[in-house]
DNA sequence: TCACTCCTGTAACAAGGGTTACATAAATAC
DNA sequence: GTATTTATGTAACCCTTGTTACAGGAGTGA
């Protein structure tokens, strides 16, 4: 477990500091398409994410759901910090979009390490300040564009993130994500197959 | 100065921060209207908000904006507060919606009271958190709901912070701030008129 | 093999909202 | 007072997106 910290916080992070995480932290590792956080739930830990990729979702009054942004290696969920802090509901929802290895850190740490360390003040106001801008990102997109730019950053996004050009997805789970319809989603779909940018198969999408 | 720091923020900060507050800020009064942050902008000192409304406002690519949210008094812009410890420049457009009283704290400051204070950390953590669910609010309020809905939550929006049910503003500048074009707010507001939710005048509208 | 479910393609239609154009009235400038 | 600018009302039109409906193909299980 030290390497891995070494590896993704070590630049970041005193030797002091990694040695109290290795101490009290929980590792886990967990599949892809896991729910990691409910909307409604009570935190009682802080996520560290050393491999893979999580997909945070805000969901509406009718139980359908919004793709906000995604977490990477290295990052943290902001909305935790503070759930932590308070004892505020979850507000969004995440899952496991690849299979994902993260360090759970007991709340009580979080306040310690703020007065101690330099670096975790840093390390907590980088990942806040990190996901305000993606969230304004995220804002963009849905304000500014119109749905094939959307779909468009989505794919994109994924091939970033699954770091291959075939995505195994279906437009539905698609739709789902950018909050739209099946049938808009294989409509535009079918005009990128039309425009070569993509070409469709069964349950999967190969990016050209 | 030290009688407005104690109203807005005696009963979360401690004398001794206080104090410091007193010695280094810079006492700032600002017509209604006026810019404080221009996108693009470096940000070199942190606004403490004492009196009035600021609206934070997100620029497209083509010079249109987007209304974010509201700061009102006791809030600090987080933006803000990250673009002060690195050097980005500001992703946002602030405006003065009325006219304002505020404290501008040195950056310098920052990173050694959040390492002295635990009121100033807990303040800085709670001013990400409430902007983090502002965000949310305004996503919710995008993408889920109609022009209809935004228009009403809007001109509720400013009844509450001007505290008044006149609200002296143009059809444009409504189209303006819910990034959309001017028909559409009149044909809207006709229909609420209509519906005997307002009453429409030139230049201002009457809650009823 | 047969039945059933899931995924995709497509047509037809409706609704929301963005655009253009023009008219009128109030405010302001001269 | 007259000309000009600004704010509003409204109609007509179009594009994007959402909805409903249905068909065919691919996978799955009995």
């Amino acid at each position: 477990m030290i390497q891995e910290l070494n590896k993704h916080y070590g630049s970041q992070f005193e030797l002091a500091l990694i040695e109290e995480i290795n101490q009290v932290a929980t590792f886990m590792e967990v599949d892809a398409g896991e729910d990691l956080i409910k909307p409604g739930q009570y935190i009682k830990s802080m996520p560290l994410l050393l491999d893979g990729s999580i997909k945070i979702l805000r969901p509406d009054e009718e139980g359908d759901e919004l793709l906000l942004y995604h977490l990477e290696r290295g990052d943290t969920c902001a909305m935790t910090m503070t759930c932590c802090l308070g004892t505020t509901k979850s507000e969004i929802h995440a899952v496991t979009e690849t299979s994902v290895k993260l360090l759970m850190i007991p709340v009580g740490k979080m306040e310690e390490w703020s007065r101690k360390y330099r670096t975790w003040r840093n390390f907590v106001m980088n990942s806040y300040h990190e996901r305000l801008m993606e969230m304004l990102e995220s804002i963009d997109n849905i304000a500014f564009n119109n749905m094939d730019e959307r779909l468009e950053n989505y794919l994109l996004d994924k091939v970033k993130i699954l770091n291959s050009k075939h995505i195994h997805i279906t437009h539905k789970e698609i739709a789902s994500d950018l909050h739209t319809s099946r049938v808009v989603i294989s409509r535009l779909l079918k005009k990128m197959e039309n425009n070569s940018q993509i070409k469709l198969h069964r349950s999967f999408i190969e990016m050209l």
